[in-house]
DNA sequence: TCAAAAGTGTTAAGTTTACACCCATGA
DNA sequence: TCATGGGTGTAAACTTAACACTTTTGA
């Protein structure tokens, strides 16, 4: 069927470039990695892999996250597809690129060594391969709107949070600093985030309430608005 | 140098698909073109075009739109690729899907007969092939949130519009009624919308101030933020 | 003269921001 | 005992929402 109607078309690679984000040392980082083969080995990059013949464009994101972080079931979210004739130097590479967001409790820091990876702050990005800087300034605007939406960068902390560890999360997505009192009156109010009856101890000698994320909650929140 | 390096990666045909937006009858509306080709010639489909070798994703975007509506310069937005494996029945074919905005009185409603084309209001759409129709829902609410964010709405408008217009415009986008006085007070307020001493007599017999979107005075505003 | 769309302000409700002190505890 | 992060309430500013009548004019 493909040869019949579509033989006259070009084809094209295609890429997927992944923009990592984890929540560490009060700010937000990008896992980027050392390419290990020609072009441009040894300069830093996102994670990227090709898109393969029987695989969905999802698929091979998730793909190149498991082998560059063990981990499945991350979130992620496409943002777009760059396109452009030159983005490229050495070929037509069509990527699409997409942001995901991890605990960095679930990443096996050893990792870094094995791949050559590193998490560096979003305030200080190295210079990247082609139009990778671009990609994540797209890639933070869109996490951050999608942030503000919904509740899906609790997923940057552990199932138990304290709302201490919630706000400065929030502050550097939004890279604003928020009033303490205003920020634990916006957590009560969010019905969906449930205080447990246990104590995190490890920041302070007073200890903090731990907090969690009801998914039935907030599916109801979803379907209620109230 | 893609010999060299990246022989071994799959190739992929690359399409767009464009969801064509205009205001018209008080409604949005979104143009659709009987397909003239295998497969599945004669059902409706967005405004569809291969990406070419040696062309930008959102040249093809341009060249397709130009093609079935005769305009060039169209506000364009590309939304997101859809890249799951079965999607196109007929072969693995990766879309990038944009939306565009266009005012309906620069369209030649002659094209319609000569590109077998229609518009139909967002609410009244049929059937269209493969994931069309989950593309169109994803566009608007791309573009309901763009056009909440920045005036981009306007260009579904002429260059001079009555109030009356632009509300309705707002309420067709939003898909809910707005309050006329409050509604005139935000764009009263909006101070990059001008009133200009022009007076249409076409909707009313009292007549109806003409405005007009001022471009250097919304640069000066997005800057300075008021 | 009247139908039809244009135009006009005020008040209440709700949301957001600003702000400062006490608490509990381990070192 | 004191340094550290945890926890708490109120009032002002601002934004949004609700609401109804008068004006103009061509048919």
């Amino acid at each position: 069927m493909e040869q019949q109607y579509y033989k006259e078309y070009s084809k094209f690679l295609l890429v997927t470039d992944c923009v990592v984000f984890c929540f560490k040392d009060n700010q937000l980082n990008v896992l980027l990695v050392k390419k290990d083969s020609e072009p441009s080995k040894g300069e830093w990059s996102l994670p990227t892999a090709f898109v393969n013949e029987n695989e969905s464009v999802d698929n091979t994101v998730r793909r190149a996250l498991a082998a560059k972080t063990g981990l499945e079931d991350i979130f992620i979210e496409q943002v777009r597809c760059f396109g452009d004739l030159n983005r490229d130097p050495y070929a037509r590479i069509i990527s699409i690129m997409y942001y995901a967001l991890i605990n960095i409790q679930l990443y096996d820091e050893k990792l870094n060594k094995r791949n050559d990876a590193r998490w560096f702050p979003v305030k200080e990005l190295p210079v990247m391969m082609y139009d990778q800087n671009e990609m994540v300034e797209v890639a933070i605007k869109r996490m951050r709107y999608r942030t503000m939406e919904k509740p899906v960068g609790l997923r940057m902390l552990p199932p138990l949070f304290t709302i201490s560890q919630l706000h400065k999360l929030v502050e550097a997505i939004e890279d604003k600093l928020r009033d303490k009192r205003n920020f634990r009156k916006v957590v009560e109010e969010a019905y969906y985030i449930e205080k447990t009856d246990k104590i995190d101890k490890s920041s302070s000698k007073r200890g903090a309430a731990l907090y969690r994320f009801n998914q039935r909650l907030y599916q109801h929140y979803l379907k209620h608005k109230l």
